[in-house]
DNA sequence: ATCTCCCGCCATATG
DNA sequence: CATATGGCGGGAGAT
């Protein structure tokens, strides 16, 4: 029916922008929006050429001009059907990039940023629906906000990191990893047992309890406040898109399958009902959401094979998300609201609505300091969320925060602390939380610097310096109060997901940090469960990137974005103010509490203006600068590598870290993760056996108890850090070693059942689990694991931990965990 | 056949 | 009530 102009496909036609043809008799293309000030950046226009002109694109295209021969239309009408609009050139994709060379990545405040949906259509000459489907997406990332009606504020990436630092917070609180863990242990077990009794493994009883409900994810963006008119209840395609982006964030091979994603999303409640409608509209969705997404260049498509073949799956490409950034949020609110420490306080969670509605009935109480500023923005969703209330979370970070503004806020976390306890009991917690000190500071990698972690640290990081650095040490030097605390030893626990095999690699014990090109991945965690593994390569899978134009091109340009965001986010110095989810999921309901593997409830957060720029240019290079290292080395090898272990951000032990510690081994029951631990001081130091202060006790008391580690193992504490607030730890540790004595025995079983399988062939694995079995105390076993990555692809790598099988010593208590085979292969 | 995912009906929300 | 939004899922192009 339609006959649409032939052969549009021709490369130059794609490129060219937006439909330059068309549109006789409506009305003539706007002028007004295309003003000097317009948002083709030469960025832009090279993105999206490069996006655009995909080699299967070009190829399809080339082909078709062949077959044209270039007339368009000419001859015959035989050209029948041959209708241009491929599906392809149609997709949403390719929409989306038009859509987002309207715009600049990072608008200036005084460009009139406005968006209006029917001349987007127009323009781009599609229905409405579909930008729709895009601008629903942006929205999850706040790149837009809406203003009313028909019109949209486009905000470009400048809320961008924040969002992503959100999200990624929420997902940890959802606990995604661990869901992740189960869907796929689910599916092994599948395969396994054909008869498959599906124990009734409590696997699911995890997964279905929680079933939070989540809702938008608000990120204090700018005028987001403005954009009352938003949201309502469902948003689904916007929540949705945040999810999706959450499992990234919070996966250790940033690589989600679509299946595991639509399994999360759908039922993040109920078992699996596996209905398959369902599950296929899901599906659907996701492919949307993830169109948008790859435009954005945040994801890219690959293809995870597993033992049944090989199903597409997504990989995350955009900017990594420090794990501890808490300190972001508030570093930039406080310079935007000074005066009000309150508010300053106030960090994402704390704000928050919630998110997840868990079940339960929360009931929170909204701190009265917040409350002002909740004020304004329930007012403006008022009508959003029929939940009655929207309670409002002060946790930890609040004590945290003190920290860094020790007069001023004190009072105000007093009261805070007050309240909180007032709220819970459980907050008890949060008392120990706040002394922790916070300082991220990079740590150096190779080179140990004898000094204080203070700023020093951080000045000359070289590129693969960790992110967290976040801020650059000039930063920390300036506002010294900013380490107000001793610095607390800091322990990172690393685990391997089983899930996400991939190769895992010995570290070394100097903590020496190499961008493994291949490795993609193992998932270090600092102890309260932030992950810090900036150092996975960004292209992660081995492949190379090298040669490919596109890729190299959107290695700079992610470069430049990031350096922009870093200098963003560091406005101030380092503090890393972490706050436990932990703490806060605990007060925020107490039935949940029982099952550790309730969900809590997060809420949204409460836009805070967002930072102006400030002082980008001190820490250009802190943030990222892993990453551009990493890029730049994707000529490296191919093996898997060291699995940097470092946990920059120095934070501070908090009783959280052991929850969470525990958490994740048990989380992962299929193939266990490992759980290594070290403590960054070991940077710092050489030495690493040096003698254990009391976080690190507490850490390997915890670990020991739990059967990761042996009696004789330790994990050694940063010495500089030491100073842990250990007082209340013991309780807490005790807590949550009784939480986790059941999981305990879950654990072990599933590793032995991994033995039988097969999958781990290590007696040293076992015996490693045995605390009775002493191993020598500095050397602490690991059980390595065959990840491997086959060959096959570019991706493939294959581990590069010498000796297959798990003896490998890792230096320092490190345990890896077995898993299963993955590969990954690009498209 | 499977993977993608466009299209647009039609229920809802908004104004 | 007229529109603006946006679930949803059929079904077809791409592989």
């Amino acid at each position: 029916l339609k006959t649409p102009l032939k052969q549009a496909a021709t490369s130059h036609a794609v490129l060219t922008e937006i439909q330059p043809d068309c549109q006789p008799l409506t009305t003539p293309p706007k002028p007004k929006e295309i003003l000097p000030a317009d948002p083709w950046t030469p960025t832009s226009n090279l993105k999206m050429l490069i996006s655009v002109a995909s080699p299967e694109i070009r190829s399809r295209e080339q082909r078709r001009v062949l077959s044209n021969s270039t007339s368009e239309e000419h001859l015959s009408g035989d050209e029948y059907e041959k209708s241009q609009p491929s599906r392809k050139e149609k997709s949403l994709g390719l929409l989306c990039h038009k859509f987002l060379a309207r715009y600049p990545d990072y608008p200036s405040a005084a460009e009139n940023n406005y968006i209006c949906l029917d001349e987007v259509a127009e323009e781009l000459s599609v229905e409405r629906r579909r930008i729709y489907d895009i601008v629903n997406v942006l929205e999850s990332l706040h790149m837009v906000s809406r203003l009313a009606k028909n019109r949209y504020a486009w905000h470009g990436r400048h809320n961008l990191s924040k969002t992503l630092q959100a999200l990624r917070k929420v997902g940890e609180e959802n606990k995604y990893t661990q869901q992740i863990q189960m869907i796929k242990k689910r599916e092994y077990e599948h395969e396994f047992d054909s008869d498959g009794e599906r124990n009734e493994d409590m696997a699911r009883s995890f997964v279905s309890n929680e079933h939070s409900e989540m809702s938008f994810v608000e990120l204090p963006g700018i005028e987001f406040r403005a954009a009352s008119v938003n949201s309502r209840k469902d948003k689904s395609l916007r929540v949705m898109s945040q999810k999706f982006v959450m499992l990234f964030l919070v996966s250790t091979p940033q690589i989600v399958s679509l299946e595991v994603a639509a399994k999360i999303l759908i039922g993040e409640d109920q078992l699996e009902d596996l209905d398959k409608s369902k599950f296929k509209t899901k599906i659907r969705r996701l492919y949307d959401i993830a169109n948008v997404l790859s435009s954005l260049q945040l994801i890219k498509k690959v293809h995870v094979t597993e033992e049944r073949g090989r199903k597409p799956a997504f990989k995350w490409t955009g900017p990594e998300v420090l794990p501890n950034t808490q300190g972001t949020i508030l570093e930039t609110t406080s310079m935007t609201y000074p005066p009000s420490v309150s508010e300053s306080i106030i960090s994402k969670e704390q704000c928050s609505k919630n998110l997840f509605p868990s079940r339960g009935k929360q009931n929170f109480t909204r701190h009265p300091s917040l409350i002002k500023l909740v004020k304004s923005i329930e007012n403006d969703r008022r009508k959003i969320q029929s939940a009655p209330t929207s309670p409002v979370k002060i946790n930890a970070s609040i004590n945290q925060n003190l920290a860094v503004f020790p007069s001023k806020m004190a009072q105000v976390s007093a009261i805070t602390n007050q309240q909180l306890e007032g709220q819970s009991k459980k907050a008890k917690e949060i008392k120990l939380s706040r002394s922790a000190l916070e300082c991220n500071f990079s740590w150096s990698e190779v080179v140990p610097k004898p000094e204080p972690p203070r700023a020093a640290a951080a000045s000359q990081q070289p590129a693969l310096t960790q992110p967290l650095a976040g801020c650059p040490p000039s930063h920390a030097s300036v506002s010294p109060v900013i380490l107000p605390h001793t610095p607390s030893g800091v322990s990172y626990a690393i685990y391997l997901h089983p899930s996400q095999a991939h190769t895992v690699t010995t570290y070394s014990p100097s903590f020496m940090l190499q961008p493994l090109p291949g490795a993609n991945v193992t998932g270090i965690k600092s102890i309260n469960s932030k992950v810090l593994n900036k150092i996975t390569t960004e292209e992660g899978d081995n492949q190379i990137a090298t040669e490919d134009p596109t890729k190299s091109l959107t290695a700079n340009e992610r470069l430049a974005v990031k350096s922009e965001t870093s200098s963003q986010r560091c406005l101030k110095r380092p503090q890393a103010l972490q706050d436990n989810n932990l703490i806060k999921r605990h007060r925020s309901d107490e039935e949940s509490l029982d099952t550790s593997l309730t969900f809590f409830p997060s809420g949204y957060l409460i836009p805070l203006t967002q930072c102006t720029h400030g002082n980008k240019a001190s820490f250009s290079d802190k943030e990222k600068p892993g990453l551009c290292s990493l890029q730049h080395t994707t000529y490296s090898p191919p093996i898997a590598g060291v699995i940097p272990v470092a946990a920059p951000e120095l934070k501070a032990v908090n009783i959280p870290a052991f929850h969470i510690t525990p958490l994740n081994i048990m989380l992962s029951p299929t193939s266990i993760a490992a759980a290594p631990v070290l403590s960054n001081s070991s940077l710092n130091s050489s030495n690493t056996s040096s003698a254990q202060n009391p976080s690190s006790s507490v850490l390997n008391f915890t670990l020991q108890h739990v059967g990761l580690i042996t009696a004789g193992v330790q994990v050694p504490a940063n010495p500089v850090l030491q100073h842990v607030p250990v007082s209340s730890q013991p309780e807490n540790l005790s807590h949550s070693s009784e939480k986790m004595n059941l999981q305990e025995e879950k654990v072990r079983q599933n590793i032995l059942q991994l033995l039988d399988h097969g999958e781990l062939s290590r007696n040293n694995f076992l015996s490693s689990l045995q605390p009775s079995a002493p191993k020598e105390p500095q050397e602490p076993q690991t059980v390595t694991e065959h990840f491997f990555r086959t060959p096959g692809g570019p991706t493939t790598v294959s581990s590069p931990s010498a000796n297959s099988d798990g003896t490998d010593r890792i230096s320092q208590g490190t345990l890896y965990i077995p898993q299963r085979k993955l590969e990954v292969s690009e498209d």
